[in-house]
DNA sequence: GCCGTTTTCGGCCCGACTGTTTTCAGTCG
């Protein structure tokens, strides 16, 4: 593990701990936003931390002296003596009794030194036997959502992914466009940010008839618990089961929860700003108003007064970040990762610029559409052009074609290609990049295909050194156009190669090769933080779905949410190019 | 613990909901 990825999960247990002895709150965030950070940079601290280097640490926004100190620490140590103090005081079960929805810190801290509860199952025993009803503040009502609360603990195996928290997202947003009163519904949060896990979702609405909508909010078809239900906020649990087995072989929540914002509709963007977070970007947007005598909140922005009278913005999240001065941003980009400290934004893409898909899968290996399929979609999508990329001779599972195979196809492409008027489908090969880094086919054979996709498939275990030196070989290939999925990670399942991305984005410009953010949300591969890197270094980018499936070619408003998060330009992306300048790159590889 | 157009001290975003309270604490986002 990198040493950001082991100090922002050391930074998050030091924040909850702080909390859990009553520490000041200020340090408590401090920890919490030095987590955050962490895991937001894209260069490893590792070397800089070992050197002692803290004067390049404490540049970095958010770390000061005091973390600093502890990054050299834990490089060149192992550890945070700060981290093995308190977690010798705090009992590791206790952690987890602070997991649980609507349990803080107080509240767990005080059945610690009241009732000695230190785990999950002592707070059950302690409910069980009467004593936390005794606490002061502990009502029967308490008491039933705290044990409703374990159970959908319990039952939620982590944070949804982005691919299935989405749909039902829309599902939602659909039902309130359809209740008498309402005007505007839309989703906010992680899901509108585009984050690839997601922990809750919130929906808004400005509506005429709050109760009709409060209503028919409650009482959807899957809702299995009303948490709350107020003038302006309501919160169930929704079960997830209730989309069907598609998804039954991943493990994950079995219920999330969704809220349900009722906003005025003239301070709709204030709101929808508001909701929309992330948290970060919502405190920084409202420091900027502070610097200009203003104060925003979720009904507008205000100026700073006895009597601030109207808004000075609301209707519009343009108009508040027009009023404060700064550019418009983005939802993808709201992570508080500079957006407004370096300069104005670049125009980053939209699902609408893509034109073509160059990593497509058809019956020939182990996609379900014939080529007819998949270019039918894909004309109908507004595409000039499809590569047909299906598994090299290696991947024997997923039908991997061996070299007769691949001619033929290749033959079969071409005459298909000059039949299909007015969509380029090109011949290409998916070709996995074995253990040494080289490559599934020969050389002249990569050299009849019109494209190739070079990809880990298998061996996603090494260690980072010899995952760089893979892929690195492949990178200089002079057949290669494009690395799929370059890490093979699987969110929450597979954390995949953890390579030098500094190195591996170097030998991509210098070799004019594409890096790839695959669209699928199982993957997201190339991850945003990579992704900024390889923008800041001028990297070109691909996004494409790797289709294996008809539905799959939705999944593309995942790798260009991606892409937004780390703040791609048309320019650098391959598949927004028109097509005679993608014809031209893909041409110059042979 | 972090930060600085009030710069090495003294602040640190702001409001809703619940459940338990007679005015508010705790939690969440």
């Amino acid at each position: 593990m990198s040493l950001n990825q082991n100090a922002a999960a050391l930074f998050a247990r030091i924040g909850q701990m702080l909390e859990l002895t009553g520490g000041d709150r200020f340090r408590v965030s401090a920890a919490a936003k030095a987590s955050r950070i962490l895991k937001g940079l894209t260069e490893d601290l590792g070397p800089i931390a070992e050197a002692g280097d803290t004067k390049t640490l404490v540049a970095i926004e958010g770390i000061g002296k005091g973390t600093a100190g502890k990054l050299v620490e834990l490089a060149q140590t192992g550890t945070i003596s700060e981290h093995d103090e308190l977690a010798a005081k705090i009992p590791a079960g206790l952690m987890e009794v602070l997991g649980i929805p609507g349990l803080g810190p107080k509240t767990v801290k005080l059945m610690w030194d009241d009732l000695k509860i230190e785990s999950v199952a002592d707070l059950k025993a302690g409910i069980a036997d009467g004593s936390v009803e005794g606490l002061p503040r502990m009502g029967a009502k308490t008491i039933e959502n705290i044990v409703a609360a374990i159970e959908f603990m319990e039952s939620s195996g982590g944070r949804l992914h982005l691919g299935i928290a989405r749909p039902i997202a829309l599902r939602f947003v659909e039902l309130m466009k359809g209740v008498q009163g309402t005007s505007r519904a839309e989703f906010a949060g992680s899901i509108r940010r585009g984050e690839e896990t997601i922990g809750d979702i919130d929906i808004l609405v400005a509506t005429e008839n709050p109760d009709a909508a409060r209503e028919a909010f409650t009482s959807m078809e899957g809702v299995s618990r009303v948490l709350a239900s107020g003038e302006t906020k309501s919160s169930v649990r929704f079960g997830i089961g209730e989309l069907g087995g598609r998804f039954k072989d991943l493990s994950g929540p079995k219920e999330v929860q969704v809220d349900l914002r009722i906003v005025p509709a003239e301070s709709w963007g204030a709101a929808l700003s508001y909701f929309t977070g992330s948290k970060d970007h919502n405190v920084a947007l409202r420091k900027v108003a502070i610097k200009r005598g203003m104060t925003l909140n979720e009904y507008g922005l205000f100026n700073n007064s006895d009597d601030p009278g109207d808004p000075i913005a609301c209707e519009s999240e343009a108009g508040i970040y027009a009023a404060l001065g700064v550019d418009v941003v983005p939802p993808a980009l709201r992570q508080d990762r500079g957006e407004f400290t370096d300069g104005h934004l670049p125009h980053v893409i939209e699902l609408g610029d893509i034109k073509s898909d160059l990593h497509t899968h058809t019956v020939d290996s182990d996609g379900k559409m014939t080529l007819l399929e998949s270019a039918t979609i894909a004309k109908s999508r507004g595409f000039h052009t499809l590569a047909i990329t299906d598994h090299s001779k290696s991947s024997a599972v997923a039908n991997g074609l061996k070299p007769d195979r691949l001619l033929a196809q290749i033959e079969m492409i071409h005459a298909f290609d000059e039949s299909f008027n007015g969509l380029t489908v090109i011949a290409g090969s998916e070709v996995d990049i074995l253990v040494d880094g080289s490559l599934d086919y020969d050389d002249d054979l990569l050299n009849a295909l019109d494209i190739v996709v070079a990809s880990p498939h298998a061996g996603l275990r090494a260690k980072p050194k010899q995952a760089t030196k893979r892929l690195l070989k492949a990178i200089s290939h002079p057949a290669v156009h494009i690395i799929g999925h370059p890490t093979g990670r699987l969110i929450q399942r597979r954390e995949g190669l953890e390579p030098d991305m500094n190195e591996i984005i170097a030998a991509a410009v210098e070799h004019d090769v594409a890096l790839e953010i695959n669209a699928h949300w199982l993957r997201l591969d190339l991850r945003d933080t990579h992704v900024r890197a390889a923008v800041e270094a001028g990297c070109k980018i691909a996004i494409d779905c790797d289709v294996h499936q008809p539905g799959d070619y939705d999944n593309l408003i995942y790798g260009v949410l991606t892409g937004q998060r780390g703040w791609l330009t048309p320019e650098l992306c391959v598949n927004c190019w028109d097509h005679d300048r993608l014809h031209a790159w893909l041409r110059s590889k042979r």
